[in-house]
DNA sequence: ATATTAATTAGATATTCGCCTAATTATTTA
DNA sequence: TAAATAATTAGGCGAATATCTAATTAATAT
């Protein structure tokens, strides 16, 4: 959980995410989104890992990132104890 | 929002919120909470207010720090975004 | 086999963070 | 008004963080 809360805790890993979204993308797919270098975004997606937000399969040479629940859990659950005592806006539902 | 993810990235942060659970606290009794100088504690409740996780209100030589729904609320809304792309377990209901 | 491409690891550096002690502000009480 | 109490602000320091360049590892292609 320590994990999850420092990996959201910066523009650039939160923004990973997002664009992970789209679908599974590979750490060269990820670095042109951003106007940063390689290993500081590949540093960026080991932290994402080690707080399980993001799972890392190797194809060959392309290593293929996606987003993992398991993180997103651990976050949900700290959330929730306070959830309860707040009402917060139901999402719209989707027709 | 930025602040708010800040704010939760702390394990001494988080537990001032989990207190204030119980309801309003004065800054002296959420320092003797915590093993740790008053002065550290303030720097802490200051910035869990600018995060509009807490609010404070002055009574005589007393502040009174209570949760504030709006700084939970800016974490809730990111965290939508993601929700709906996984599927996370419902809070049991309390009979 | 060699060169190319994808990605990470290593090492350096500037900035931010969390904590402390000391000093200050503001309020209440004697 | 002076002393005591509640809390913050100021300043300093070591640890953690984000970024970069250079070097390394691993896989593909010529």
């Amino acid at each position: 959980m320590e994990a999850a809360f420092k990996a959201i805790n910066d523009v650039t890993r939160r923004e990973i995410l997002q664009f992970l979204i789209q679908g599974p993308q590979n750490a060269g797919q990820i670095a042109k989104q951003f106007d940063m270098t390689k290993p500081s975004i590949s540093h960026h997606l080991d932290l994402l890992k080690q707080a399980q937000l993001i799972d890392a399969v190797k194809k060959g040479q392309f290593i293929h990132y996606s987003l993992n629940k398991k993180g997103f859990e651990s976050i949900h659950q700290w959330f929730q104890g306070f959830a309860q005592h707040f009402e917060f806006p139901k999402p719209k539902i989707r027709l």
